[in-house]
RNA sequence: GGCGGGGUAGCUCAGUGGUAGAGCAGCGGACUCAUAAGCCGUUGGUCGCGAGUUCAACUCUCGCCCCCGCCA
């Protein structure tokens, strides 16, 4: 058990073959805000991405582009690199399956497993897909007009024999039933946990994890002519790239994973097999894995034919960055497949974003700006409605909390939303521009509350858009290390008097430049 | 076919054995600090269909229809 407040994450690794599409970029935000999230709340934080680059596909696609696979690998890889860059991720660390450092990890895990009389040497014969990188039964094959078989996905077939080191997951079904039954939280969402709940009580077969049919792997330890199953290579990266064999160092400090964000097609992957072989290998599993669901793209499904996909780039070039970071985030029940539809993009963002939280913060610091002398104002007394307002800022946190540690975003954002609809009706109701005529000494106290609140909200909302709240913070006259959760309430208060910088919206109003 | 999850306002969803809710969209109003934003008010629904239990069901039970997921 750990006795520090340390937290590690972990996107999938994204495999070469695939150019990045909104799906990564979903996934890679989604543990950008955790990450954000616990950072601001304490947590020493291990972030890691990467890319997924062995395996027979890959070995194809390098060969077809001309390349050797390793310059085709660090090419795409890069794709990658600059797309979480383009999003202001926050990851620590960005692992790849060809380093040196991965390919020891993964030569340990065998050999453990090896030791530990989890791996036999048999042979494999079937119907194999390459595109799948996946072998099929006889009876889940389409036989097509070519007379050739198909798998379900479409992929072509060809029946491949092979000698071939396999993994004894037979052996662990109950293990994994017990596992599952004392961690209720490992599998969420909860209907991901029945599926795999369902899948392991039918049983299950051992699991080939070599190959000898392709070079562009993981050698398996003491037999060159195999390379690793690209499942169990993958799969390693999450402890490959904390020093692992060394179990001392990041290891120690941060394994097992507190989090395995996936996407709900490789579940079984991070549910079934990864703790079968971490426990094989005597080393604990991660605490949870979350699957999150797919993007349909205006009410289709993403797809190469449709060529629909749409490169995250575009979209934070037309959006902006905190923009597009919301409304993934923000839309859809996580967990839920989406829609990614322009129309609900820009309604969520002018409603919430714009006219809710950039006017609350451009009102008010306006007003303030012509009305003190550009100085946070000397609050007096407050009032009942006062301290409704600045306990519900101060409550955010405490709402949003519960509800990222079960990977509800929408959820947290919501209790973030309340709060700038009810800062919103706040200033309506005491009208500050009535009380400059009538009351200055209240107008000023009305503003203070209102610039206290603007400094919660700002905080709270960093994990989700860094780079307003950020400006927005600096127009308040927060310094950089005041921008903790630590500093929420009243022991970062603003202080009267602080000169402030001339306002700036930081949310505009998005208009549609095709529109008339 | 088996298992699981769903079918509630135009859209996205929340909800409970006791006369149906939110947000968005729509409509009306007062105000003016602000990004023609914000605030207030308001129009929308036989809560998939049928039967049963109950004083009372959208909420429980049974059957059926449809959608989605996992497995075969």
């Amino acid at each position: 058990m750990s006795t520090g407040r340390t937290y590690y994450l972990t996107t999938p690794i994204y495999y070469v073959n695939d150019k990045p599409h909104i799906g990564h970029a979903y996934t890679t935000l989604a543990c950008d805000v955790l990450a954000r999230f616990k950072r601001l709340d304490g947590y020493e934080v291990m972030f890691l991405t990467g890319t997924d680059e062995h395996g027979q596909k890959v070995e194809k696609a390098a060969a077809a582009a001309g390349e050797a696979p390793k310059a085709f690998c660090d090419r795409v890889s890069q794709s990658f690199r600059d797309l979480a860059q383009a999003m202001d991720v926050s990851n620590n660390d960005f692992i790849r399956t060809t380093e040196p450092r991965h390919i020891a990890a993964c030569q340990a895990i065998w050999r453990r497993m090896v030791a530990s009389g989890d791996i036999y040497l048999g042979a494999y014969e079937g119907w194999y897909a390459v595109r799948d990188e996946a072998y099929y039964g006889e009876d889940e094959l389409e036989k097509r007009a070519d007379g050739k078989f198909y798998a379900p996905s479409g992929a072509p077939v060809e029946w491949v024999r092979e000698p071939s080191y396999f993994f004894r997951l037979s052996a662990w079904g109950d293990r994994l039933l017990k596992f599952y039954d004392d961690h209720p939280d490992f599998i969420a969402p909860q209907s991901r946990r029945n599926e795999v709940v369902s899948f392991v009580k039918r049983g299950l077969n051992d699991l080939s994890i070599s190959r000898t049919s392709f070079k562009w792997g993981v050698l398996v330890p003491d037999d060159d002519a195999h390379i690793m199953y690209v499942w169990l290579d993958a799969l390693t990266n999450y402890i490959s790239a904390l020093g692992f064999p060394d179990e001392g160092g990041k290891y120690a400090k941060y394994w097992p994973a507190d989090l395995h964000m996936v996407g709900k097609d490789i579940v079984r992957f991070h549910t079934v097999y990864w703790p079968a072989f971490l426990l094989a290998a005597g080393l604990a599993p991660p605490k949870r894995v979350y699957a999150h669901g797919w993007w349909t793209i205006e009410g289709q499904k993403m797809s190469k034919s449709l060529g629909n996909a749409i490169d995250p780039h575009s979209l934070i070039a037309t959006y902006g960055l905190d923009q597009f970071r919301y409304f993934m985030v923000r839309e859809v029940p996580f967990g839920n497949d989406g829609d990614f539809a322009k129309q609900a993009l820009v309604n969520r963002i002018n409603s919430e974003l714009a006219n809710g939280f950039g006017n609350l913060g451009l009102r008010t610091l306006s007003f303030i700006g012509k009305n003190c002398d550009g100085r946070v104002p000397e609050p007096g007394p407050l009032e009942a409605d006062d301290r409704t307002l600045l306990a519900a800022a101060e409550s955010v946190l405490g709402r949003m909390r519960p509800a990222l540690d079960e990977q509800q975003f929408h959820v947290a954002i919501q209790a973030w939303v309340d709060v700038v609809n009810a800062a919103n009706k706040y200033i309506d109701e005491q009208a500050p521009w009535t009380l400059r005529k009538t009351n200055t000494d209240r107008m000023k106290t009305v503003l203070w509350v209102l610039a206290e609140t603007i400094r919660h909200l700002a905080i709270t909302a960093q994990p989700f858009v860094p780079g307003a709240a950020g400006k927005l913070l600096d127009q308040l006259g927060v310094s950089e290390a005041a921008r903790g959760f630590s500093a929420l309430g009243d022991g970062g208060a603003l202080k009267a008097g602080t000169a402030l910088p001339a306002p700036q919206g930081v949310f505009p109003r998005f208009v549609d430049a095709t529109a008339a």
